[in-house]
RNA sequence: GGGGAGUUGCCGGAGCGGUCAAUCGGGCCUGACUGUAAAUCAGGUGGCACUGCCUUCGGAGGUUCGAAUCCUCCACUCCCCA
């Protein structure tokens, strides 16, 4: 039996992780904290992640945990994911600087149909996928209290980072108790999977930790828990969204597979052995080995390039992997216009297809007026000031002055302009036929 | 219930009657150098019909030639006492 004051400080190494089968996730930068383990992981019977769907899609920011699950899986143990219908209809405080607005039962559900989807298709075997609102649904308030909060002191809630650092700013009694319907998911998990683990982002080690807990004092046994770090950029700031500050999402509705591709293939060097550990599916000496090649001629980009096809196919299949990655080359190979305007009609096709596309009506204006029109600018100003500090070109060519006709660039098949603001956005600017 | 402090641009945070579209820092954007990397340096960061004009400093009124700055009311946040 252990302590488990002394495991609920994050960042603080509990134990020597010395375990193989932990030592594996380890070097890939999967583990943050850990429970002790058992030495065979097979004891652990399955482990689970759990996701509450209070958007429509997942985004990267959810893989890591669900990576954790790869692994295991790998190593014998059955993954389950929880989609927590119940949970995400009450909101957890974990990571929340203030209270989150209560979200209406059917978005929930719809959500979590999504959820399951994404989840189901981002996992290469059978997983077993669960949603809590099917057992906390079906609890009465004052059962709940009875059966549960019984069992889980205040002061020990207190004590967790998430409550704590949440005390001054405001915290509901609803967020409050979320951790102990975390908690009671696991018990049921334990109790009807012989589900021992509980896997999660960092910023979960406190509801997990209840939920040992709870099967302590309930059951008399030991569960277990592991997190993964919650990734950060070399430079420090938190990894996962792109520089605009918004999410990469897996849904290509609400990112597009260019932009997914994209986004890991600007990732910096220095980030790289940890983006490669945990989310390629490659093994380990093989992801040594293109780390290696790529730092013999890192202007090659080897290794996002490798990243950004792997990721990209297993979220959105190879053939748009392939697609993309070669939109990309072309995109980006620094071809001339003559180049670009030779390529093939498919592939110019798969180009438009898949870039960021603006429609305007008609030519007569000038590029500014154009770029605002189409809505690829919010505003003149904006536009005006990029072509100022030489960041805008259109096919290929800067743009010098503000008042230059569009017209004076020739489209690509007639219809067409690329557009380049700055040396990474680049999208086009078509002309919409009349009847169109 | 009583007393006090506050609400400014993406964020932090100055400004306390005119010279304020608002110091500064962070973020973000662009350029140079490069490799769609990092670091560094430089510039930019409300809108427009751009040597000018228009709309911004929690909301609504008011005082004044003139307000982010003063007054009144309202809303919200925080702190202290009970």
């Amino acid at each position: 039996m252990y302590s488990l004051a002394g495991l609920q400080r994050k960042g603080c190494p509990t134990f020597a992780l010395v375990q193989p089968w932990i030592e594996a996730l380890r070097r890939r930068y999967l583990v943050q904290d850990a429970t002790p383990l058992p030495e065979n992981p097979k004891a652990l019977g399955a482990a689970y992640v759990g996701i509450d769907p209070t958007a429509d899609s997942l985004h990267i920011g959810h893989l890591a945990p669900l990576q954790l699950l790869y692994h295991l899986a790998q190593a014998g143990i059955q993954p389950i994911a929880v989609v927590g219908g119940a949970t995400a209809r009450i909101g957890d405080p974990s990571g929340k600087r203030s209270e989150r607005p209560l979200l209406p039962l059917e978005l929930v559900q719809a959500h979590a149909k999504a959820l399951t989807a994404q989840i189901q298709n981002l996992l290469p075997f059978e997983l077993t996928i669960v949603d809590n609102l099917s057992w906390l649904g079906a609890f009465s308030f004052l059962d709940f209290l009875r059966e549960v909060g019984k069992h889980i002191t205040v002061s020990y809630l207190l004590a967790k980072e998430t409550i704590q650092s949440r005390l001054e700013s405001g915290i509901s009694f609803t967020e409050f108790a979320y951790p102990l319907l975390q908690a009671y998911d696991f018990y049921y998990l334990f109790q009807h999977y012989g589900c021992r683990l509980q896997v999660g982002g960092a910023d979960q080690w406190g509801n997990i930790t209840t939920g040992i807990e709870l099967i302590r004092k309930l059951t008399g046994q030991e569960a277990y828990g592991l997190t993964c770090p919650l990734l950060t950029r070399a430079d420090g700031t938190k990894f996962g969204k792109s520089e605009r500050g918004e999410n990469i999402w897996l849904s290509p509705a609400r990112t597009s597979p260019y932009q997914f591709y994209q986004f890991w293939f600007r990732q910096a060097d220095a980030d790289l052995p940890k983006l490669l550990g945990v989310f390629s599916w490659k093994p380990f000496e093989e992801i040594e080995a293109l780390l290696q090649a790529h730092s013999t001629a890192p202007e090659k980009r080897l290794a996002q390039r490798s990243l950004a096809y792997e990721m990209t196919a297993r979220i959105h299949g190879e053939s748009v992997a392939q697609s993309v990655e070669r939109v990309s080359e072309v995109i980006f190979g620094g071809g001339t216009l003559e180049e670009l305007a030779q390529v093939p009609e498919s592939l110019f096709a798969q180009i438009v297809a898949e870039m960021p596309t603006y429609c305007i009506a008609q030519v007569q204006l000038s590029v500014v007026e154009a770029l605002v029109a189409s809505g690829a600018f919010r505003s003149k100003s904006e536009v005006r000031q990029l072509i100022q500090q030489g960041g805008l070109s259109i096919n290929r060519q800067r743009v010098e002055a503000a008042e230059t006709p569009l017209n004076a660039y020739v489209p690509l098949r007639g219809a067409y302009w690329l557009v380049q603001r700055g040396k990474r956005e680049r999208f086009w600017l078509r002309l919409a036929e009349a009847g169109a």
